[in-house]
DNA sequence: CTACAAGTTAAAGTGAACTTGAAGTCAAGC
DNA sequence: GCTTGACTTCAAGTTCACTTTAACTTGTAG
């Protein structure tokens, strides 16, 4: 009954393309074994690391930052509820932010656009001070 | 008093580099006279129209779509108030469902991990469905 | 035995949103 | 007159998160 899954089984159940998949592998997000074959065999329990991967990024974590929260999970063994639940600390905050920064932007979308006062110079929605922070090639997402 | 700006003042202005608003100007966001030198002159409604730009990136639309929106307002005029608030009607629609999702997953966060729940079987916070659907190359945002 | 589906690797391509670099022009201060 | 800084264009580079392609091997059904 420890049935293992071919990288086509956890494509369709993850709804996650195989391709991405082996890119997630070559990343370090998931692992897996391999038949004599050389074909991925993977165990049922990489079903929850991988959506745990899609969730992340939902929630607005990049792959880099989603490999450095699941190097925090035990490497010898499955991982516990527990061990996923210690993960969620991170993120709570991540997300509390992010919403807040939606509903100021509400707010700002009736209010300040409305009364005609988005102005650079004296409107907080642009935010000019946090673009100008960060440089660097690459598009750069607004979390 | 109606005093044009250069592309340097314009980026110090409103956070944006100087190379992103030239960037803008060729994906036809905004627009510049010339002045005799060649150079960029903008007038002061620009700021307003890159504010406009920054702003809804954050709220999470494409340039394209920020493209899409400012083709709405009048081109022989200066847009009015009343132009500027007309669009920020799809807007709030798009944020609204941003902040659902993310209160959604917010709600997942502590339920549907802590109870060792996240499986792609049985739980709706991964979405297999929304994924699948999306495909072709590039990344894909998580909106 | 032959199809054919499903798997493998490595390398190159994709789209978004810019930035960087090269090579040159223009304006102002010393 | 010279340097410095701000501007110009155009082409190429960068990051992210993948996908696509090519060339090949494996597994399964008829």
């Amino acid at each position: 009954m420890d049935k293992v899954l071919t990288i086509g089984e956890v494509s369709r159940r993850s709804g996650v393309a195989a391709s991405a998949l082996r890119f997630y592998e070559e990343r370090g997000l998931i692992t897996s074994e391999r038949a004599g074959s050389g074909h991925r065999r993977y165990p049922r329990s990489a079903l929850r690391r991988i959506a745990f991967i899609v969730f992340a990024q939902r929630i607005g974590l990049s792959l880099n930052e989603i490999g450095k929260e699941l190097a925090k999970l035990p490497a010898d063994r499955t991982p516990t509820r527990a061990d996923w639940s210690r993960l969620s600390g991170t993120w709570l905050k991540r997300v509390n932010a992010r919403i807040a920064e939606l509903e100021r932007l509400k707010d700002g979308l009736t209010a300040c656009i409305g009364c005609g006062c988005l102005s650079i110079d004296r409107c907080q929605l642009s935010n000019p001070q946090d673009r100008a922070g960060r440089n660097g090639p690459g598009p750069r997402y607004w979390l």
